[in-house]
DNA sequence: TATGAATGAGTCTTCATTCAT
DNA sequence: TATGAATGAAGACTCATTCAT
């Protein structure tokens, strides 16, 4: 998964033609620069000086390409929201099964986040910053809940309820996660309490669960670990000790 | 369930018959505000000068109270933190199984955040900022789950993912219902599901998210609803739209 | 003249006996250090780090006084404006011709820009900036034209066209003199001109261009001489040379 | 009236005839646009973005015609300079009488003003900035003030007075008709009173105020209104209100 | 202890100017 | 010569913290 969604990296290449090269791979540098500040230091804490420096522009340069701090926000959100409608699609793509496709989903991004440091701490600083990638994640997720319950394989009161407690649980996980308190397979352990919690009967949640995910095209750019240069130390995560 | 802590409560009333009582006063006024701030708008906008006006004092008078604007969030986690303890402890002290337990607690964390949401957004807030809060939570459902594991009722894979699914499937219900998408007995609902995830039978599952709840002595003194005089607007959380 | 209108001074009376003596002498200080900025450098000119240091305090407490830059040049626009109308309604107070009303109006704030330079250079400089100020200096002027109009001693055919000639010719010649082209009994000459154009007899015009002022209490706190230790030079100004 | 100078367009002339049409147009777009933004908003508003958006160049483009922002204020001020005196000595070219010289110029001032708003605001906002401007008038006018008296038309006591009389007056005029406080013969009206407070005789100064104006050849390129589209709003003038 | 004016380091933002293409 | 991205100095503004009263 990359910073750029598929649209700007069109229009990447478009300029690249035409021999503007560089304003695209600012704009990148300076959205991908502010994922990392978001993943280490989260939404509140990003300053453009530290935003500039880290993308190696000067101060003045983020005007270029973000009219003010919270274009910025914005943008990133924006960013990130594409992202995940694109990489939810790639991800379940030919899977027909309703809970086999929000399994697909969960699993994807827990272990995308495992990957991807940088990344994870930007969608969890982001997941409850911004309304928009809350809407991007909840219409993927609908559609799939509203086809396992099609399929008599959900077995849910609530819908809105169901959305809640898979968006929340795996965002948490994620962040459980980024504190260090991984462990093999957790993906697929917490796929299966969802499952199961779904209404998907014991037998069929860990079978899901438990499926091949599709393979992901890689096209990362961002680094596999973040580096932690300023800002307070991360907190230790508690919960999960 | 009031926003000091009963053993602050009680200094605080030592002090009253020493005449102190303002300054107990002061110290409470000055939680209390920095409560509703951080439901309104979050830990990271919380300012000093807008804490001290919203409990009438100077600003300068903060700092006789806490020693720096860390202190003032630390000392709110805190109080968070015990109060945490204490009313889980409450409200499942006659309670022999774990399942029960668990179900209480989390159902007992939805009921209080919709009648208090001053309290709620506090808690949604500072869950995330603060890990102090999470340990509080996560040692007090450990025990519950590892009795409920023991009697046979729950049956999970691993303990922290289940602590993490029941922690984060909570607030973030919390958060929902905050944001406008609360519906009756949703409590009971996000019970049955976090049960049946943590491997308990539909049936008692069914069961035990339906049980009565013990009756809370009820202390609080926070407004029930928040003014939003200030500050950006909540934005509408479209994941349980 | 004082820097401060009647009324802030009452204000600034109150609170001294309240013993918040220190922040009236702050207001004071940056008007008038805002003021002698205007006088030196024009309203365009106003940094708010020079403020703060020509009224010897630090940069954060102009916002303590003023909520942004504009409320500063508002505040400086209308605390010139009310000492127009305090100062013309004393100077004529005792006068009942109209047009030894407007002479006296038009010579006071020649002579007053001569004693005052610092003011002088900021009324010329705000006069065209801010409409208040013209205001201000024109609903004193109409009603004296008006006035010496009903007595048959003025004789123009447009009164919005006589008030601009006034107006202009008088502050325009408070310019002059800043840019050091004075000349004894300027403010009689010019006088004298005016009552001409504005169709009073050529020997009223004399006789009343040269009568004697009414004493003026004097109250000024302003330096009698600017400190022009920074900004741009004053270009001299040809048109008078 | 053009923007550039009869030297400045003769020049453009000879490098047209090179095949430099496209460099002399840039130029004049640029000054024509600095003009325009002085209108709306005032010399000390002229961005160098804003200069290179409104003349359709790049903003680096600027510097190959100017050598900073200054060299562009300058050129600009000479420029009018230029035209005012080129102007002047076109109006009165066939005029003996002093008075009647200066009544024509009075009069050419504010009607050319009435007729090209952009050129009127660029005017006056640049006599109170640059010295340069006010030297070009003042000039023009003294030779004929000094006519005037020769002839006993005239019969004023100070020169540098009567001089700044006049130039303040029918600028002041000028601002006050840019912002609405047009009326029919207002130029008449001015001059009449201008001519009266120089000492001209009642009779003499309405005949001469009211003599038909030599025709100009009318060579106008500015837009005869300005283009608000940015920029506060120009304050209504009290003053002739 | 309470007050609130003052402080100043830190951030955001603008805009004249440079320079590689 | 034209372009426009990049630059960075400068100025506006915020807010935690101090301190005299």
């Amino acid at each position: 998964m990359d910073t750029l969604t598929q649209a700007e990296q069109d229009a990447a290449q478009q300029q690249l033609t035409r021999g503007h090269k560089k304003k695209a791979k600012t704009r990148q540098a300076l959205l991908q620069a502010a994922l990392s500040i978001y993943a280490e230091k989260g939404v509140g804490e990003l300053f453009l000086n530290e935003l500039a420096e880290k993308a190696a522009v000067s101060n003045g340069t983020v005007y270029n390409y973000f009219r003010s701090r919270e274009a910025v926000l914005e943008a990133v959100g924006i960013a990130l929201a594409e992202q995940f409608s694109e990489q939810i699609t790639l991800v379940s793509k030919h899977i027909e099964n309703g809970a086999e496709r929000v399994a697909a989903g969960i699993r994807m991004f827990i272990r995308q986040g495992r990957n991807d440091p940088v990344w994870a701490g930007a969608v969890v600083s982001v997941f409850q910053y911004d309304s928009k990638i809350r809407t991007a994640v909840a219409n993927n997720l609908l559609v799939d809940l509203q086809l396992g319950l099609s399929q008599r394989v959900f077995h849910y009161r609530s819908e809105s309820i169901a959305l809640a407690l898979v968006a929340f649980a795996t965002t948490g996980m994620m962040a459980a996660i980024l504190e260090g308190h991984d462990q093999p397979d957790c993906d697929i352990t917490l796929t299966e309490m969802l499952l199961l919690g779904l209404g998907v009967h014991a037998s069929e949640a860990q079978r899901i669960s438990q499926l091949p995910l599709p393979q992901l095209p890689d096209g990362r750019t961002t680094p596999a670990s973040p580096k932690r240069t300023r800002g307070r130390p991360r907190k230790s995560n508690e919960l999960t000790g």
